[in-house]
RNA sequence: GCGCCCUUAGCUCAGCUGGAUAGAGCAACGGCCUUCUAAGCCGCAGGUCGCAGGUUCGAAUCCUGCAGGGCGCACCA
């Protein structure tokens, strides 16, 4: 908030000293990145040397482009105008090539304390906007339990959802089913090999598709509850009948795990159900009105791409017979793609347009998609179609997160559902618990590799920095608890008087302050990056730099001691951090514990 | 062959979309509990930010090339 106040301040200083100097900037700045700015705004940041002032600004450097004057001079001049800001701003100081270091007063941070204690739970809660976001996550095939090679783009997608929320904006969660397809009646083929085996009537060629223990026990099931019924029966008679119940049982059981990782979802949305109400057909309509449909044997554009001989695409030659393709080539995808196979049944393409077409048609803004990195060749496609049908594919967001890589004893796992081998992703929350896995997983930044080493995350599950920072919570919570009972006040603390925060002195003390008012900064950087580990590290940082005030003072300058007045400023400190520390890890999804137990 | 991602301390990773003197954890070593939680703190040690150029006041960060690793380049989903 502190941020802010300084930003929109020298915003004014600049926009009166040098008039339109902003657009020009921002005009400048549009053309190296495509983001469209109306206006510059200035960067403030909290240097690392408390020398260099509690902020600083490089906005004197940047101006200097357009103005073509001296650095230093500009700098000069806007430090001048900060200066008379004399309740806020304690001394401004010009350093180095033309940073302007900003030491504000006491009186301000108090200020900001009290705003931040008013908002309680809201503290770091960016303003309400009016955009639309829809955030498609985990959205695996329901055919078998989530395993851990899942988790980290739904803790990923969770924390995201939460982020964004949090920063202002309106958030949907999706799940996309797949549940219709080659997959699904893969699926249903699997499970009728198992009911057969149930009644001792094996099939003859049995599918080995899905073999998992979950798969083996549903065959089983119906088996039980249905009987002879299906034996011999046509495949047309119980296919599709067998689908469904894979995918309900698949599905509870997903749902089931992610209610448990506390992952929730505003809306599940059937693939099936786009086919069942003509979304396909009227996406094919508009792509026909628009003469980008041919019937082919191949794709155009295919020719001038040399492919592996052990590509995949060579692989399945034999099965592309051809059929009606989408020119998505002339819309940045690298070549057209079918929509529509040789015997008119669509494409899962096609229906994946057809879907993202209904995300905007209900009033989405923004959509965000955290795939799996082996999506990446799906993202051009998508982007390409969605343009074709006219929609704003700049307004899709594809987050690539990076595939996790299963270790054991340095080498690379297999776990594979066929072996029935999978570490699942309820067995990991049972392991180490939700808080634990989430740590794990949000700690590092989407798009990097992650190899985990399944023995290692359990060996050191108690030595996880999640109870690093959910020990610092606690610490504060019976501290404050502690201040209770000594009579002094822990709640309303906003009502405080500036004299009594006046009362912190200590350097660490002020840095503490300007740490804990830092998360609305923290959380807006976050969310407009998308990189909700960000704030998982403040978190960290905060809880830090509690830990070493805390032990340096413990024998000196206690937190509570004969001074009342001094005792309640601390405590009031204490409560602000401790706001900013539950609300960043609330945000998180993560515990603030107000108790731990000692570690054995 | 082409596209996307990654390469920072012995190991695992941060680094606030270009800022000032490179940051944590783990591992190693040395210290701190009669007093608000030692799952904590302090100290010491550890670096050619993969390599080479370029852009500018300024580069771990941006652009080009190269090397190594991951994912992908089917009408599967």
């Amino acid at each position: 908030m502190i941020h802010c106040w300084l930003q929109k301040y020298l915003h004014e200083i600049i926009d009166k000293l040098y008039p339109g100097s902003r657009q020009r900037l921002a005009q400048k700045q549009s053309t190296f990145s495509r983001q469209e700015k109306a206006l510059w705004a200035a960067n403030i940041q909290q240097p690392k040397f408390s020398d260099h002032g509690d902020y600083a600004t490089n906005a004197a450097l940047e101006l200097a482009a357009v103005l073509h004057q001296p650095p230093r001079d500009i700098a000069h001049a806007i430090a001048q105008v900060l200066k008379q800001h004399d309740a806020s701003i304690a001394n401004v100081a010009v350093a180095g090539a033309g940073f302007v270091n900003i030491h504000i007063t006491p009186i301000l941070l108090s200020k900001g304390a009290c705003q931040a204690l008013q908002q309680e739970h809201n503290f770091g809660r960016g303003p309400q906007n009016t955009c639309n976001v829809l955030l498609e996550f985990v959205s695996t095939n329901p055919t078998g339990p989530l395993h851990l090679g899942h988790a980290r783009g739904a803790f990923v997608g969770d924390a995201l959802a939460r982020l964004l929320d949090f920063a202002g904006y309106n958030v949907s969660r999706e799940y996309y089913i797949n549940d219709t397809g080659g997959q699904i009646e893969q699926l249903a083929r699997s499970i009728y090999a198992h009911y057969c085996q149930a009644l001792h009537r094996p099939l003859p060629d049995p599918s080995q598709a899905y073999n998992g223990p979950d798969i083996q026990k549903l065959g089983g099931d119906i088996a039980t509850r249905e009987g002879t019924q299906w034996l011999n029966k046509e495949s047309s008679e119980w296919l599709q009948l067998f689908g469904q119940w894979g995918v309900k049982h698949s599905l509870a059981s997903i749902q089931n795990t992610l209610r448990k990782a506390n992952i929730p979802f505003d809306r599940w949305f059937s693939e099936r159900s786009l086919h069942e109400n003509g979304s396909l057909q009227r996406a094919l309509e508009v792509y026909r009105q628009k003469g980008l449909l041919y019937e082919a044997q191949t794709t155009r554009q295919a020719n001038s791409k040399k492919r592996r001989e052990d590509s995949k695409a060579a692989q399945h030659a034999q099965q592309q017979q051809g059929g009606t393709f989408l020119q998505t080539s002339s819309f940045g995808d690298e070549e057209d793609r079918i929509v529509l196979r040789a015997d008119g049944s669509p494409a899962y393409f096609l229906a994946d347009l057809a879907y993202h077409a209904d995300k905007f048609a209900r009033g989405f803004h923004r959509l965000i998609n955290v795939f799996g990195a082996d999506h990446v060749g799906h993202v051009n496609r998508l982007k390409a179609g969605l343009a074709a049908m006219g929609l704003p594919q700049q307004a899709l967001q594809c987050v690539l997160v990076h595939m996790v890589r299963l270790v054991r004893q340095g080498q690379q796992a297999r776990f594979s559902k066929r072996e029935g081998n999978v570490y699942l992703l309820d067995d990991l929350l049972d392991d180490i618990g939700i808080d634990a896995a989430r740590f794990a997983f949000l700690m590092r930044t989407p798009e990097s590799p992650f190899d985990l080493d399944v023995d290692l995350l359990c060996q050191q599950a108690m030595d996880n920095p999640v109870f690093y920072v959910q020990y610092g919570h606690a610490r504060m919570a019976t501290l404050l608890q502690r201040a209770e009972q000594e009579g002094l006040q822990i709640d309303d603390l906003h009502q405080l008087s500036a004299e009594v925060w006046l009362k912190l002195a200590l350097p660490e003390e002020r840095e503490l302050l300007k740490a804990a008012l830092a998360l609305p900064h923290v959380i807006q950087q976050a969310a407009a990056a998308t990189r909700p580990h960000r704030v998982l590290h403040y978190a960290y940082g905060l809880v830090e730099q509690f830990h070493s005030y805390f032990t340096k003072y413990r024998s000196s300058e206690r937190i509570l001691s004969e001074d009342r007045e001094l005792s309640q400023a601390r405590v009031a400190l204490v409560r602000v951090v401790k706001l900013a520390l539950s609300n960043s890890l609330g945000m998180l999804g993560i515990h603030a514990p107000a108790h731990m137990l000692p570690k054995t």
